[in-house]
DNA sequence: TAGAAAAAACTACAAATGTAGTAGAAGGCA
DNA sequence: TGCCTTCTACTACATTTGTAGTTTTTTCTA
Protein backbone atom coordinates (compact mmCIF):
# COMPACT_ATOMS: atom_id res chain seq x y z
CA UNK A 1 0.00 0.00 0.00
CA UNK A 2 1.41 3.78 -0.66
CA UNK A 3 1.42 5.99 1.97
CA UNK A 4 -0.67 8.66 1.97
CA UNK A 5 0.31 12.19 1.73
CA UNK A 6 -1.71 12.80 4.93
CA UNK A 7 -2.55 9.80 7.21
CA UNK A 8 -5.51 10.15 9.76
CA UNK A 9 -5.28 7.79 12.37
CA UNK A 10 -7.42 5.95 14.48
CA UNK A 11 -7.23 6.30 18.60
CA UNK A 12 -5.14 3.46 19.01
CA UNK A 13 -3.19 3.58 15.81
CA UNK A 14 -2.12 7.21 16.88
CA UNK A 15 -0.94 5.78 20.29
CA UNK A 16 1.33 2.64 18.46
CA UNK A 17 2.75 5.11 16.19
CA UNK A 18 2.77 7.49 19.73
CA UNK A 19 4.83 4.50 20.88
CA UNK A 20 6.92 4.21 17.81
CA UNK A 21 7.91 7.54 17.34
CA UNK A 22 8.85 7.28 20.76
CA UNK A 23 11.20 4.21 20.49
CA UNK A 24 11.88 4.69 16.67
CA UNK A 25 11.53 1.65 16.23
CA UNK A 26 10.67 -1.79 17.34
CA UNK A 27 9.14 -5.24 17.53
CA UNK A 28 5.50 -6.10 18.48
CA UNK A 29 6.60 -7.04 21.57
CA UNK A 30 8.55 -3.93 21.92
CA UNK A 31 5.70 -1.77 20.30
CA UNK A 32 3.06 -3.44 23.27
CA UNK A 33 6.03 -3.11 26.54
CA UNK A 34 6.68 0.35 25.72
CA UNK A 35 3.39 1.23 26.04
CA UNK A 36 1.73 2.49 29.26
CA UNK A 37 0.70 -0.01 31.88
CA UNK A 38 -2.91 1.38 32.14
CA UNK A 39 -3.79 1.18 28.34
CA UNK A 40 -1.79 -2.14 26.93
CA UNK A 41 -3.70 -4.16 24.79
CA UNK A 42 -2.91 -7.45 24.54
CA UNK A 43 -0.16 -8.99 21.77
CA UNK A 44 -2.30 -9.99 19.12
CA UNK A 45 -4.08 -6.50 19.40
CA UNK A 46 -1.34 -4.64 18.69
CA UNK A 47 -0.06 -6.71 16.06
CA UNK A 48 -3.47 -6.25 14.43
CA UNK A 49 -3.12 -3.01 14.31
CA UNK A 50 0.58 -2.14 13.43
CA UNK A 51 -0.39 -4.70 10.32
CA UNK A 52 -3.28 -2.32 9.49
CA UNK A 53 -0.69 0.68 9.58
CA UNK A 54 1.29 -1.18 7.22
CA UNK A 55 -1.85 -1.48 5.21
CA UNK A 56 -1.67 2.15 5.77
CA UNK A 57 1.33 2.45 4.05
CA UNK A 58 1.78 4.20 8.05
CA UNK A 59 4.77 1.96 8.65
CA UNK A 60 7.07 -0.42 7.42
CA UNK A 61 8.87 -3.69 8.21
CA UNK A 62 12.15 -2.25 7.88
CA UNK A 63 14.28 -5.63 8.83
CA UNK A 64 14.42 -8.48 10.68
CA UNK A 65 16.19 -9.53 14.03
CA UNK A 66 15.64 -13.52 15.05
CA UNK A 67 12.19 -14.01 14.06
CA UNK A 68 10.84 -10.88 14.78
CA UNK A 69 10.09 -8.51 12.35
CA UNK A 70 11.26 -4.47 13.21
CA UNK A 71 8.89 -1.91 12.66
CA UNK A 72 9.35 1.93 11.67
CA UNK A 73 7.19 4.31 10.94
CA UNK A 74 6.69 6.03 7.55
CA UNK A 75 4.68 8.58 8.45
CA UNK A 76 5.90 11.71 11.19
CA UNK A 77 4.40 13.00 14.63
CA UNK A 78 3.87 16.72 12.76
CA UNK A 79 2.45 15.75 9.51
CA UNK A 80 0.26 13.24 11.42
CA UNK A 81 -0.67 15.71 13.95
CA UNK A 82 -1.18 18.85 11.52
CA UNK A 83 -3.43 16.46 9.68
CA UNK A 84 -5.50 15.43 12.58
CA UNK A 85 -6.04 19.21 14.00
CA UNK A 86 -6.68 20.55 10.58
CA UNK A 87 -9.52 17.83 9.97
CA UNK A 88 -10.77 18.24 13.79
CA UNK A 89 -10.59 22.15 12.93
CA UNK A 90 -12.89 20.95 10.06
CA UNK A 91 -15.48 19.01 12.16
CA UNK A 92 -15.73 22.27 14.26
CA UNK A 93 -17.11 23.79 11.54
CA UNK A 94 -13.81 24.86 9.94
CA UNK A 95 -13.21 27.52 12.13
CA UNK A 96 -10.42 27.37 14.62
CA UNK A 97 -12.18 30.67 16.81
CA UNK A 98 -14.34 28.08 18.86
CA UNK A 99 -10.98 25.55 19.29
CA UNK A 100 -9.42 28.91 20.71
CA UNK A 101 -11.42 30.22 22.64
CA UNK A 102 -11.94 27.13 24.25
CA UNK A 103 -8.60 26.39 25.19
CA UNK A 104 -8.47 30.35 26.98
CA UNK A 105 -11.66 29.88 28.18
CA UNK A 106 -10.65 26.63 30.35
CA UNK A 107 -7.80 28.35 31.36
CA UNK A 108 -5.65 26.03 29.09
CA UNK A 109 -4.03 28.65 27.85
CA UNK A 110 -1.70 31.15 30.22
CA UNK A 111 -1.26 34.44 29.65
CA UNK A 112 2.29 33.94 29.21
CA UNK A 113 1.61 31.51 26.58
CA UNK A 114 0.17 33.81 24.59
CA UNK A 115 3.16 36.68 24.54
CA UNK A 116 5.18 33.56 23.61
CA UNK A 117 3.19 32.69 20.54
CA UNK A 118 2.74 36.07 19.62
CA UNK A 119 6.69 36.47 19.39
CA UNK A 120 6.52 33.40 17.67
CA UNK A 121 4.42 34.72 14.96
CA UNK A 122 6.16 37.93 14.77
CA UNK A 123 9.50 35.96 14.32
CA UNK A 124 7.85 34.16 11.32
CA UNK A 125 6.50 37.08 9.85
CA UNK A 126 9.72 38.83 10.11
CA UNK A 127 11.55 35.77 7.90
CA UNK B 1 -32.11 7.59 27.64
CA UNK B 2 -30.64 9.90 29.92
CA UNK B 3 -28.94 13.03 28.87
CA UNK B 4 -25.37 12.27 29.61
CA UNK B 5 -23.19 15.69 31.61
CA UNK B 6 -21.07 15.58 28.41
CA UNK B 7 -21.75 14.53 24.95
CA UNK B 8 -19.33 13.51 21.76
CA UNK B 9 -21.07 13.29 18.74
CA UNK B 10 -19.75 11.58 15.73
CA UNK B 11 -19.14 13.63 12.74
CA UNK B 12 -22.24 13.48 11.42
CA UNK B 13 -24.00 13.69 14.48
CA UNK B 14 -22.11 17.01 15.09
CA UNK B 15 -22.98 18.70 11.57
CA UNK B 16 -26.97 17.69 12.82
CA UNK B 17 -26.55 19.05 15.83
CA UNK B 18 -25.24 21.97 14.43
CA UNK B 19 -27.74 22.31 12.05
CA UNK B 20 -30.32 22.65 14.66
CA UNK B 21 -28.15 24.75 17.04
CA UNK B 22 -29.07 26.94 14.04
CA UNK B 23 -32.58 26.68 13.50
CA UNK B 24 -33.68 26.21 17.27
CA UNK B 25 -35.88 23.61 16.39
CA UNK B 26 -37.36 21.77 13.66
CA UNK B 27 -38.62 18.34 12.04
CA UNK B 28 -36.85 16.02 9.94
CA UNK B 29 -37.70 17.40 6.79
CA UNK B 30 -36.31 20.91 8.21
CA UNK B 31 -33.07 19.82 9.43
CA UNK B 32 -32.34 17.88 6.16
CA UNK B 33 -33.22 20.52 4.06
CA UNK B 34 -31.37 23.35 6.58
CA UNK B 35 -27.88 21.42 5.77
CA UNK B 36 -25.32 22.89 3.50
CA UNK B 37 -26.63 21.01 -0.30
CA UNK B 38 -22.69 19.96 -0.95
CA UNK B 39 -23.23 17.47 2.04
CA UNK B 40 -27.00 16.58 2.25
CA UNK B 41 -27.78 13.18 3.27
CA UNK B 42 -31.32 11.31 2.43
CA UNK B 43 -34.12 12.40 4.24
CA UNK B 44 -34.28 8.72 6.02
CA UNK B 45 -30.27 8.98 6.90
CA UNK B 46 -31.06 12.30 9.03
CA UNK B 47 -34.09 10.56 10.59
CA UNK B 48 -31.80 7.45 11.59
CA UNK B 49 -29.19 10.08 13.22
CA UNK B 50 -31.52 12.44 14.73
CA UNK B 51 -33.17 9.05 16.51
CA UNK B 52 -30.04 8.13 17.58
CA UNK B 53 -29.37 11.59 18.72
CA UNK B 54 -32.66 11.09 20.45
CA UNK B 55 -31.29 7.82 21.98
CA UNK B 56 -28.86 9.17 23.27
CA UNK B 57 -30.03 12.14 25.17
CA UNK B 58 -28.55 14.87 23.31
CA UNK B 59 -31.60 15.85 21.23
CA UNK B 60 -35.98 15.42 21.94
CA UNK B 61 -39.11 15.50 20.38
CA UNK B 62 -40.44 18.88 21.75
CA UNK B 63 -43.68 18.83 20.27
CA UNK B 64 -45.63 17.79 17.46
CA UNK B 65 -46.81 19.74 14.40
CA UNK B 66 -49.66 18.18 11.71
CA UNK B 67 -47.93 14.27 11.67
CA UNK B 68 -44.29 15.65 12.22
CA UNK B 69 -42.23 15.85 15.34
CA UNK B 70 -40.38 18.79 16.18
CA UNK B 71 -36.96 18.32 17.36
CA UNK B 72 -35.15 19.80 19.68
CA UNK B 73 -31.61 19.63 21.15
CA UNK B 74 -30.77 19.08 24.89
CA UNK B 75 -26.86 19.70 24.42
CA UNK B 76 -25.82 23.26 23.83
CA UNK B 77 -22.66 23.98 21.47
CA UNK B 78 -20.68 25.51 24.29
CA UNK B 79 -20.83 22.49 26.20
CA UNK B 80 -20.37 20.08 23.09
CA UNK B 81 -17.77 21.59 21.90
CA UNK B 82 -15.46 21.80 25.11
CA UNK B 83 -16.37 18.04 24.91
CA UNK B 84 -14.77 17.34 21.78
CA UNK B 85 -12.08 19.53 22.16
CA UNK B 86 -11.19 18.05 25.75
CA UNK B 87 -10.97 14.31 23.94
CA UNK B 88 -9.06 15.73 21.40
CA UNK B 89 -6.45 16.55 23.40
CA UNK B 90 -6.36 13.87 25.13
CA UNK B 91 -5.79 11.80 21.46
CA UNK B 92 -2.81 14.26 21.01
CA UNK B 93 -1.60 12.78 24.20
CA UNK B 94 -3.30 15.28 26.94
CA UNK B 95 -1.16 18.53 26.02
CA UNK B 96 -2.25 21.22 24.33
CA UNK B 97 1.02 22.53 23.07
CA UNK B 98 1.13 20.77 19.87
CA UNK B 99 -2.34 21.76 19.14
CA UNK B 100 -1.66 25.95 19.75
CA UNK B 101 1.87 25.37 18.58
CA UNK B 102 0.47 24.12 15.25
CA UNK B 103 -2.46 27.02 14.58
CA UNK B 104 0.57 29.57 15.09
CA UNK B 105 2.88 27.46 12.72
CA UNK B 106 0.48 27.28 9.96
CA UNK B 107 -0.24 31.06 10.43
CA UNK B 108 -4.00 29.89 11.13
CA UNK B 109 -4.17 32.31 14.01
CA UNK B 110 -3.21 36.15 13.18
CA UNK B 111 -1.77 38.12 15.40
CA UNK B 112 -4.70 40.32 15.79
CA UNK B 113 -6.25 37.84 16.80
CA UNK B 114 -3.63 36.79 19.59
CA UNK B 115 -3.99 40.22 20.86
CA UNK B 116 -7.54 39.75 21.17
CA UNK B 117 -7.02 36.74 22.93
CA UNK B 118 -4.72 38.49 25.18
CA UNK B 119 -7.67 41.14 26.09
CA UNK B 120 -9.62 38.46 26.69
CA UNK B 121 -7.33 36.32 29.34
CA UNK B 122 -7.01 39.62 30.89
CA UNK B 123 -10.80 40.32 31.30
CA UNK B 124 -11.06 36.99 32.36
CA UNK B 125 -8.53 37.11 35.20
CA UNK B 126 -9.77 40.59 36.34
CA UNK B 127 -13.14 39.75 37.70
C1' DT C 1 17.71 -33.01 16.84
C1' DA C 2 13.52 -32.73 19.34
C1' DG C 3 10.76 -30.04 22.10
C1' DA C 4 9.83 -25.48 24.12
C1' DA C 5 9.33 -20.65 23.42
C1' DA C 6 8.27 -16.84 20.66
C1' DA C 7 6.60 -14.66 16.84
C1' DA C 8 3.99 -14.59 12.54
C1' DA C 9 -0.02 -15.21 10.09
C1' DC C 10 -4.68 -15.81 9.96
C1' DT C 11 -9.41 -15.73 11.60
C1' DA C 12 -13.19 -13.95 14.37
C1' DC C 13 -16.38 -10.95 16.10
C1' DA C 14 -19.15 -7.25 18.41
C1' DA C 15 -20.08 -2.34 18.45
C1' DA C 16 -20.28 1.98 16.20
C1' DT C 17 -21.06 4.63 12.15
C1' DG C 18 -22.71 6.14 7.78
C1' DT C 19 -26.10 5.26 4.63
C1' DA C 20 -30.60 4.26 3.03
C1' DG C 21 -34.73 1.27 1.76
C1' DT C 22 -39.61 -0.27 2.92
C1' DA C 23 -44.01 -0.67 5.12
C1' DG C 24 -47.57 1.42 7.24
C1' DA C 25 -49.99 5.36 9.60
C1' DA C 26 -51.81 10.20 9.48
C1' DG C 27 -53.29 14.34 7.50
C1' DG C 28 -54.90 17.35 4.06
C1' DC C 29 -57.29 18.31 -0.22
C1' DA C 30 -60.43 17.40 -4.15
C1' DT D 1 -64.50 10.14 2.15
C1' DG D 2 -61.02 8.36 -0.42
C1' DC D 3 -56.63 9.14 -2.54
C1' DC D 4 -51.98 11.34 -2.55
C1' DT D 5 -48.37 13.09 0.07
C1' DT D 6 -45.57 13.09 3.93
C1' DC D 7 -44.03 11.22 8.05
C1' DT D 8 -42.97 7.75 11.21
C1' DA D 9 -41.23 3.45 12.56
C1' DC D 10 -38.46 -0.39 11.31
C1' DT D 11 -35.13 -2.98 9.08
C1' DA D 12 -30.83 -3.63 6.55
C1' DC D 13 -26.19 -3.62 5.59
C1' DA D 14 -21.22 -2.56 4.50
C1' DT D 15 -17.15 -0.57 6.72
C1' DT D 16 -14.25 0.70 10.32
C1' DT D 17 -12.43 0.00 14.75
C1' DG D 18 -11.13 -2.22 18.93
C1' DT D 19 -10.13 -6.47 20.68
C1' DA D 20 -8.27 -10.95 20.85
C1' DG D 21 -8.13 -16.14 19.94
C1' DT D 22 -5.98 -20.09 17.12
C1' DT D 23 -2.84 -22.17 14.06
C1' DT D 24 1.51 -22.37 11.90
C1' DT D 25 6.25 -21.30 11.44
C1' DT D 26 10.79 -20.15 13.25
C1' DT D 27 14.33 -20.27 16.37
C1' DC D 28 16.79 -21.32 20.12
C1' DT D 29 18.44 -24.53 23.61
C1' DA D 30 19.04 -28.80 26.19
Amino acid sequence: MKSPPTFKPTRLELELLSALWKIGSGSIREIQESLPEDRRPEYTTVQTIIYRLEEKGAVRRAKKIGNAHIFEPLVNRQSTFATLIDDFIGTLGGSHEPLVAHLVESGKISSAELKQMEKLLKERRAK
